[in-house]
DNA sequence: GCGATCCTGGCC
DNA sequence: GGCCAGGATCGC
């Protein structure tokens, strides 16, 4: 039973990590005293000894997100990225504590705090970065801008995704190269709210369905935000405590139901080999 | 653009 | 035992 209740999984979206990085956020100031690496550590193009030497005595000054990728900007901008997959999580601990089962690196601070990242599948990415603006770090380079991003606006988006006429809507959505930090819980949630059928591709979609599109990824992604991310099964952020959006979802794993709001029945297709829902009373 | 693939664990 | 899972890359 304690072990139940204390294993949890993570399958995080943009706001799920970004919950995690407010959640964490007393850590920024502090001075790495140690990191300890697992054999098994998902190390991207950096080795183990590197990792450890690079960071030892430095003051983190930022935690800091871009997409789904959390980055602790140490002093004299080196950086360490974390992507945490399917299965990653971050838990911050004020002092010693056990490692759970697949933990892959800790953090040690100089105040004795801790932060352990574990990650059963591996199918997340630790890395680094020695410049300002991540450039050098082929993870962060090759990613469009954020969904929540001021700075994506309309005019940009519609010419990234103009760029993939063949492409179908819930495949656009998930390409993180287009615009990043949708995951396959808020991308079939911004169909949606935006009315669009995920099998529709956008060469049939017209300009202003896609500004739909585009302003309903937004609005999805800041109530993520706002109610503290979807613990469906057992997300719970950096300091173990659980986010409410799944209350919130309209169409996600509700195969056989109507949507939350009740206005139609809920279908469940596979596309590209993941899971997609949606009303196709409403959307299309 | 699409399908296979990297992994472990929970659930039926 | 088989299927499914909140992701992303690689080769065709």
């Amino acid at each position: 039973l304690v072990k139940k209740v204390f294993f949890f999984f993570f399958m995080p979206e943009l706001p799920e990590v970004e919950c995690t990085r407010l959640s964490l956020q007393q850590i920024e100031g502090l001075t790495l005293k140690e990191i300890i690496l697992s054999p098994l550590a998902p190390l991207k193009k950096v080795q183990g000894n590197t990792m450890r030497s690079t960071f030892q005595g430095l003051k983190l000054e930022k935690l800091k997100r871009r997409s789904k990728y959390l980055i602790f900007v140490f002093e004299k901008d080196i950086s360490l990225i974390i992507h945490l997959g399917m299965s990653g999580r971050l838990r911050y601990y004020s002092k010693k504590a056990e490692a759970l089962k697949h933990t892959h690196l800790k953090l040690i601070f100089n105040n004795g705090s801790q932060v352990h990242y574990t990650d059963a599948r591996r199918f997340g990415s630790l890395s680094l970065s020695f410049q300002k603006n991540f450039s050098d770090n082929p993870l962060l380079d090759n990613l469009g801008l954020d969904y929540n991003d001021p700075n994506l606006t309309f005019k940009t988006y519609l010419k990234a995704c103009r760029r993939h006429p063949k492409l179908n809507l819930k495949s656009l959505l998930l390409n993180q190269k287009i615009a990043a930090g949708l995951g396959n819980i808020y991308a079939c949630e911004s169909l949606y709210q935006a009315h669009l059928d995920p099998r529709k591709l956008v060469e049939e979609t017209k300009d202003e369905e896609l500004k739909k599109l585009l302003q309903a990824a937004k609005k999805v992604l800041k109530l993520g935000i706002q109610q503290g991310g979807v613990s469906l099964r057992d997300y719970l952020n950096g300091l173990g405590h659980r986010g409410v959006m799944q209350n919130y979802l309209q169409v996600y794993g509700r195969e056989g139901k109507t949507t939350l709001d009740g206005q139609g029945q809920v279908s469940k297709i596979v596309q590209n080999q993941r899971g997609t829902w949606f009303c196709p009373k409403i959307q299309l």
